[in-house]
DNA sequence: CCGCCAAATGTAACTAGTTACATAGGTTGT
DNA sequence: ACAACCTATGTAACTAGTTACATTTGGCGG
């Protein structure tokens, strides 16, 4: 036991002598084990054995110039949204023998290019980033690498790299043309914070140019909680609105709760609306009108395209996901009173 | 633009070349700047630039013998709870200057070992793996590897790893005998898949040695939607159970949204008890009753223990945390007809 | 003006693999 | 019987860094 405790991690060279071969046999019993006859197989399967050898990661990838595994920057995990993305983005990196290391930056522009320093410090082949809007350094760091990267949850053909998503702007004009389209003007907006974060800005551009509506905006954390919060300070407004647009479920589920709780009846009353499609979002009563967001098929695409980049060097085209809306109960005609 | 496309990465010598210094002093420049002149580092930094020249992390490795990664196995990260606790893990193991990789299993402990072993050969330093069932093979390469590796969501000071985690079998009983307290015997149980889950074998098992009780179980996927089907079918049931144990709160939910919906009142013509405390959980109507699980703290401690372990060779304690019954409004004591 | 010391830099040997090329040995063909 | 060839294996040079140790250089004290 005491004898063991302090061995160093056999290498390749011990292997060898121990089997009385040559480095190159013992590699060759590890790569192409058909290319060695049976019997030095053995000695050195063996060997290999009672020194519990176990290759060396960095000096294969030293040789191979590869570590197989790609970087992710997403602002939270704790946001079924990003979960579900990242879920689809690992099932289909792993189809491509890719692993997946995540970093979260807590929306801040500067964690996330801090963390993808450190994510090419420990080998990433790839990164893969949440929107557009990011600081000066990590597009330095991307050029400077010559890293495969790819922005997601979000399209624009026209930015520095390509991006795999979906039109925020159309999101958040889908979500408000369906109350202005069901007879609603008095609108109050939910939406996360706006420091930093180009979806929720994006959608809120999509809310422009309709002077049709009177839309109060209401700011909250991403959370059930601020969302009940909200729903709270709409019900105490003067001039009640007649609708709650809320640029994510989860305020939309908060929203939902807090008037149900409160007595106030969705639709009759209020009419809610969403962004995202969350997975519980069809089981609200009502369900939650929503505008879906691809983000299975987003994860899934966007593991193809940097894999390919990385293995292949195709860079990838952008590619933009259709955003539906998906119309439940929570939405209803405004009724004259 | 040709001239530039297959222009290879350059490395150390190259930098040292060009700057018409040593390989020894390039390093340097990169490792303690302050013991190279001021001059000798404006050359070397130039010639740096010049090449855009990054250091490769397996060459870094392969002296340091450091990766600075870990990998975590978990069942699915489409699941809130999951995602939390990988949240919290690597929000801690990012202070440790220790990235995150994420492989999924589906609750496929082949899969899982596979999914090790790829984690190995890019080389984790240490493994963190949900639950204490687990194929033969992933032990053997543990073992092999030396590699450090905590078992969380579970607690078991006999197994083999040093588990992080909470009490299931207390986590189900906990929940039982709330209801039972109240005076509820039938008691519809819903639950997640039984292979190779331990956490749900272990909730049930809590679940044994009440006589009094008589308990159906119904067998569902961990979804919203599920727990909808499985409220029908309880509702439709010969002799109706007074209350709806659920092994998780996203089958609770769903189990409640149905309720809601069939005019079923909660708590008064049935009673409802979850497993997670998931973050929405406190904002349904009513508020559902549920054993808390403590898993951003466990994933704060997960992180502690096994950046320390990497870090300081300090095999870690095993560690168990409260669960806790939060009473909301989704039960109450039984009214005899 | 010489010697001592420290700061700055260089040389070369490490880390742990892979692999091009060389070679030894046995089998087959003529 | 000997060339030709194939298979199995070994040698040594790579990959791209770090670092122990050696050497150079310059300033300052005696």
């Amino acid at each position: 036991m005491t004898s063991t405790r302090y061995r160093k991690r056999a290498n390749l060279r011990d292997v060898a002598k121990l089997a009385n071969v040559s480095v190159a046999t013992v590699s060759r019993v590890l790569n192409s084990p058909d290319s060695v006859a049976k019997n030095t197989k053995a000695v050195v399967d063996a060997a290999i054995a009672e020194l519990r050898f176990v290759p060396s990661a960095a000096a294969r990838a030293i040789n191979s110039g590869r570590s197989r595994f790609v970087g992710a920057l997403v602002p939270t995990l704790d946001h079924a949204i990003f979960a579900r993305y990242l879920a689809a983005l690992e099932q289909t990196l792993s189809d491509y023998r890719l692993s997946l290391v995540v970093a979260t930056t807590n929306g801040d522009a500067a964690v996330e290019a801090q963390k993808a320093q450190t994510l090419v410090d420990i080998g990433a082949e790839g990164l893969v980033i949440s929107g557009i809007t990011h600081e000066r350094e990590l597009y330095e760091l991307i050029e400077r690498c010559q890293l495969p990267s790819v922005a997601t949850s979000y399209y624009d053909p026209d930015f520095l790299l390509p991006t795999i998503g979906y039109d925020n702007v159309d999101a958040g004009r889908i979500a408000l043309e369906h109350l202005l389209s069901l007879g609603h003007s008095a609108i109050a907006v939910v939406h996360g914070s706006l420091t930093s974060n180009d979806r929720t800005l994006a959608r809120i551009k999509g809310l422009e140019g309709h002077d049709d509506a009177q839309m109060s905006f209401l700011e909250a954390d991403l959370s059930v909680e601020a969302g009940c919060a909200a729903a709270r300070q709409i019900l105490s407004g003067k001039q009640r609105a007649t609708a709650v647009l809320c640029l994510s479920d989860v305020l939309a589920t908060g929203v939902l709760y807090e008037l149900n709780r409160q007595g106030v009846s969705v639709p009759q009353d209020i009419s809610i609306v969403g962004i995202d499609d969350l997975p519980g979002s069809a089981h609200t009563t009502p369900g939650l009108t929503t505008v879906h967001l691809p983000v299975v098929r987003m994860g899934h695409a966007t593991a193809v395209a940097i894999s390919e980049w990385i293995e292949n060097g195709v860079v990838p085209a952008e590619k933009l996901f259709d955003t539906d809306l998906i119309i439940r109960g929570s939405t209803s005609p405004l009724h004259a009173d």
